[in-house]
DNA sequence: CGTCGCATGTAACCAGTTACATGATTAA
DNA sequence: TTAATCATGTAACTGGTTACATGCGACG
C-alpha cells in the first residue's frame, strides 16, 4: 500500500489539493496509520492523474501557484476498491523512543524522564486533537461512510489512551529503579 | 535509526549472528519496535565489522556456511551511547488494515469480520508469546541491564492488549453496522 | 523582522525490500 | 515430498526522504 493508494482513499472522502492531502496525513483521520510528504504526495498526483484515475482542476489564485483540486474518478474508485480486496500487508511499527528505553540503564534519568515527558505531552495533544475531531456527527447519527472512520478513530484512541496511561503510571517506578541501579554502581 | 545503529544495540544485549540478530527483530525483544530482513542486517553487519565498532568470530560448521558471531566493541558500545543520546525521531505507524477497515462501508461484512478476525488471532499470539518472554527473572529480581527492557516489554503489551480489547468489543458493532447499512442501501 | 501557513514542484540521495543463489537437516 | 530451520550473502529495484527552488500574506 504505497502513497499512490493513500491519495487515492484520501480523495475518496472528498476532493482536496496535493497541499491538503498532506494535512490529512498530519492532523487529520489518517493520521495515525498513514503518512507521506510534499515529496512523495505531488509526484503520485501527477501519476494517478496521468494513469486516469483522479481528475484535476486549476483554480488560479491571487499571488499564489494555481491550486490544484483533485477529485477521484470512477476508474479511481475502481482502484481504490481492488486495493482494498488485496490482503493488507502486516503493520509496520518502528520507535526510536522505545530502542532507547530499552537501554534505560544507560541514560541518566534526567534524561529518561525528558523522553517519557515529551512523549507524555505527545499523547495527551494527540488525544484531545482526536477528541475534537471524532467522525460521528454531534447528534450521535451516523452516516454509512461514518462507520469506518469512527473504528478507526475509536481504535487509534484506545491505542494512544493504553500508551499514555502505560507511561504515566509506569515512570516513576522507573526512574526510580534506574537512579538505584546507578547509586548502586557508583558505590562499588 | 538504521539498521546498523539497532544491530548495535542487539548486540549489546550479547554476541549474536547475523541470522540470530534477524530472529531478535522477529520474535525477541525488540520485535515490536524494530524490523530489518537480511538484506539489510548482513550489509549493515559487513559495515560495522570495517568500521571497527564490532569484532567477528568466525565458528566453522558441518555442511554449512561458516557461523560468523559478532561482538561489540568499546568503539562500538560508544557509537551506541551516541545514538543513544541523539533526539528521538518520531514513531512511525503504517498499516494497511487500518486504511481498509477506514472504507468498511465499501467491504462485505464477511471481508471484514475475515480481517478483523486475523488481528485478533495475532495479537493474541502475540501477548502469549510476550508472555513467555517476560524480561523480568521469575524470582523478581530485575538486574539493572532489565529495567529497560521491562519497561518497554511492558509497553508492547499494554498497547497490544488494548488494541485486542477494542476489536473484541467493538466487532460485532461494526458488523451489524455495515450491514444494515448495506441492506438500507440495497432497497432503495 | 522572523517564521508560519499557503501552494507546488524537482532532483539527488539513501535505506531498505525483494528476488536470487546455495545447500544440508529435520519434522510433518 | 514439502516446508521449515539453519546460514550467509549479492544485485537490482523501489519507494520515500531530504534538500532545494519560488514567493506572497498574515501574525507576533
Amino acid at each position: 500500500m504505497d502513497v499512490k493508494t493513500t491519495c487515492l482513499g484520501v480523495l475518496a472522502k472528498g476532493e482536496a489539493s496535493g497541499y491538503e492531502i498532506r494535512k490529512h496525513f498530519e492532523d487529520g483521520p489518517f493520521s495515525h496509520f498513514a503518512e507521506g510528504g510534499f515529496g512523495s504526495i505531488y509526484p503520485a498526483l501527477n501519476r494517478l492523474t496521468a494513469d486516469g484515475l483522479i481528475d484535476c482542476s486549476q483554480q488560479a489564485q491571487d499571488k499564489r501557484p494555481d491550486k490544484k483540486v483533485y477529485r477521484l474518478n470512477d476508474r479511481g474508485f475502481d482502484a481504490l476498491l481492488g486495493a482494498l480486496a488485496q490482503p493488507p500487508a502486516e503493520d509496520r511499527y518502528k520507535s526510536d523512543l522505545l530502542f532507547m528505553l530499552f537501554f534505560a540503564d544507560h541514560l541518566t534519568p534526567a534524561r529518561l524522564a525528558l523522553l517519557i515527558d515529551a512523549r507524555i505531552d505527545f499523547y495527551r495533544d494527540k488525544l484531545d486533537q482526536m477528541r475534537n475531531c471524532a467522525p460521528t456527527e454531534p447528534d450521535g447519527n451516523a452516516t454509512s461512510d461514518s462507520l469506518g472512520p469512527a473504528f478507526v478513530h475509536g481504535f487509534g484512541m484506545s491505542v494512544y489512551q493504553a500508551a499514555l496511561n502505560y507511561l504515566e503510571t509506569h515512570k516513576a517506578r522507573l526512574l526510580d529503579d534506574v537512579a538505584r541501579a546507578q547509586n548502586a554502581d557508583a558505590a562499588e
